[in-house]
DNA sequence: CACACACTTAACCTAGAGGTTAAGTGTGTG
DNA sequence: CACACACTTAACCTCTAGGTTAAGTGTGTG
């Protein structure tokens, strides 16, 4: 279970909605208010205003208000973690050690002399 | 809208889950059948089988059926993609040009000189 | 050929995601 | 002080994810 902490999964659930992926890509360029998002994604205000909820819970967005206006900006932290957990499966990137053919070969020839359970 | 192809739409629902997340990890290792997938998951034929259709579906997985077994192995071009995306927003990893603050001072700056809507 | 094994499919259930409309709460503005 | 603006919350609706049990389909084995 090394690598796959309960603040990843929010981030999986988190970026698992398209809407929610495009709010992080705005966000990447400069910060906007809700409502400017809500616009951006054509959305609802209450529809935009979870989504949000779902991103701040996965602290992938950092929220200010300034008047009567929320000013939300993205955090990196969550989306370096993100990464950290692709590059686990590195290793041998490009080669495929373990693809299906190698495997069923393997298995083939450990048939012919071993023949446990 | 560049940058998030249909394909990674699939692939993101695919990792949302805690134990497909798992079953792609135990691939990673070696390639494995559906029942002992299922095992180690602690997951019934069913639930293992629902699981693996979406991971097939994100074409994260490849399958070859061995007599009455059905052997999986983990696809990494699914996740190569997944990869690119992230480092989307590497351009300024740790610089936090667009953060909250740096933002918020901006726009008292451009407030006092600008009044446009 | 009978039976066990390794799934697969069908039918069903429940909780939650993601949207809606409508009403409520602060906060600037004329 | 009235009113508009920018959310926020509540109540509701629909669809689907993710599990269950039970029955069905190939495929090796004695």
């Amino acid at each position: 279970m090394v690598g796959d902490k309960h603040d990843l999964s929010s981030v999986f659930d988190a970026l698992a909605n398209v809407h929610r992926r495009e709010v992080i890509r705005y966000l990447a360029i400069r910060p906007r208010s809700i409502s400017e998002l809500a616009r951006l994604r054509s959305l609802s205000l209450p529809a935009i205003h979870k989504h949000i909820r779902v991103l701040e819970e996965a602290a992938m967005v950092k929220r200010r208000k300034i008047g009567r206006t929320n000013i939300l900006a993205l955090e990196r932290a969550p989306l370096r973690l993100l990464q950290t957990w692709v590059e686990q499966f590195h290793p041998y990137w490009g080669s495929e050690a373990e693809s299906l053919e190698t495997y069923a070969t393997y298995l083939n020839k450990t048939r012919e002399t071993e023949e446990s359970s």
